[in-house]
DNA sequence: GCCTGTGCTGTACGTCGTACAGGGTTTACT
DNA sequence: AGTAAACCCTGTACGACGTACAGCACAGGC
């Protein structure tokens, strides 16, 4: 059996008990595993990261993925620590707090971007790992230079990354599941019969909120009045 | 096979189909059927809502469930309807638009307080039903007598309620899955022992933010703490 | 009277995570 | 050197899940 979920999440620090070496070799690191986890979660969402389908991703029988993982929930948390620690992060410079505030935010939508299964991923546990708390660390100097006091600081981070994790949920699986398919065509056809005049103040926000959606660069836009209202939010807390 | 969702939506609108009277009566409506999988879900989450034990729970058996619902999916869709058009919502009166946005968001957190559920029914068919219709309705109206535009109305609305959203979160699962057991005992006794002393301000803020949790109200608190970052960061885009 | 649409059921399939009991291999200890 | 422990890996199997399919019994429309 592995060891524990916390010890594999730090399995790279100079503090890792070397483990015993008794027993052939494995085949595989955990961060293979991890890794080819990761592969599978890009390319086919998280429901792709079955255990069977990973194993077989490693030539392995499924059962033989758990000498390296505890469980599949414990193999996701992994997995998100993985990318946050490989995350790339704009560095701050001499930055004010509300550019900083900017790139933390642009960062972390492209970290969704590129694994939009992470959206699914939401086990506390992650907390655990050194990637999260590296990022945790780096994202709260965004307000360094301010006042904010301790507590108010992880409240303004998690506001922050609150609203990329919401925007960046709607902005990623549009595309995919978008408006498209023949079915969905007909449930508006019919929708339509049953609304008829009623709630018109819901129907024409509606259409035009779903006709700018059909435009060019829509998402850049809500995206962008969102992070304005974020930053102008927590600049009446910070700096006045 | 049931009518299609859309039309199990509208079920109780006038110009609904009245369905064909041949064959038994049904022993439920599917508004019954609805009602029992959210007791179920009340009691315990959506994985509480399998489609055996709502079966059991209205005395048939696992496939009879399929005469009244399509699908899984489907039903939870019906289930978000159901209770949104339920939902008690603080009448706007003549209060300006920040109280309004207020009512909103502590009318949308009471509603995810006691369906907690709601947090993991993510289908963009529900913007099919009449009771998200209403709720839309509604809810964009606490930007009546501002002169936001079609547009940023919406993004407005959505603005605000992925922040109840998110916030919700976190303080609805805290007290069920919080910082109890001891096998997370362990892992921070560990954990700790790999940050050591690295990370320092990460280790600072977390631990004050972590024990204001302990605290009495701070839910509470953070609650207070965004929704007032909201405000004022729509009030920068409004009234200015 | 039959036909047709409807409610309900029993059986069964494929998929999932994973418990359990081994078997082979390497190192550590006596 | 011999033994025991620790380790990687495997095969089989269980219980849960959603649901396809075929069939029954009943009610109304013709």
């Amino acid at each position: 059996m592995p060891r524990p979920l916390v010890d594999l999440l730090w399995r790279d620090s100079p503090s890792a008990s070397a483990g015993g070496s008794r027993g052939p070799r494995a085949r595989y690191s955990t961060g293979d595993v991890v890794a080819r986890a990761i592969a599978l979660a890009d390319e086919g969402g998280l429901t792709a990261v079955t255990v069977r389908a990973l194993a077989q991703s490693l030539e392995m029988t499924a059962m033989s993925v758990y000498t390296h993982v505890n469980s599949r929930d414990d193999l996701l948390v992994l997995m998100a620590d993985h990318v946050y620690a490989r995350m790339t992060s704009t560095p701050f410079g001499r930055a004010a707090w509300r550019t900083r505030v900017r790139r933390v935010a642009d960062d972390n939508l492209a970290l969704l971007r590129t694994h939009p299964w992470l959206l699914d991923v939401d086990d506390p546990r992650t907390a655990l790992g050194p990637g999260t708390i590296a990022k945790y660390d780096h994202e709260l100097r965004a307000f360094d230079g301010t006042s904010i006091g301790d507590i108010h600081r992880d409240a303004a981070l998690t506001f922050v990354l609150d609203f990329v994790r919401s925007s960046a949920s709607r902005i990623v699986t549009r595309p995919a599941t978008g408006e498209f398919g023949e079915l969905w065509e007909e449930s508006v056809a019919s929708l339509a019969r049953y609304v008829g005049d009623d709630f018109a103040l819901a129907q024409r926000v509606g259409r035009a909120a779903g006709e700018a959606m059909g435009g060019p660069h829509d998402a850049e836009r809500e995206w962008a009045y969102g992070l304005d209202r974020v930053i102008a939010g927590l600049g009446d807390a910070i700096s006045g």
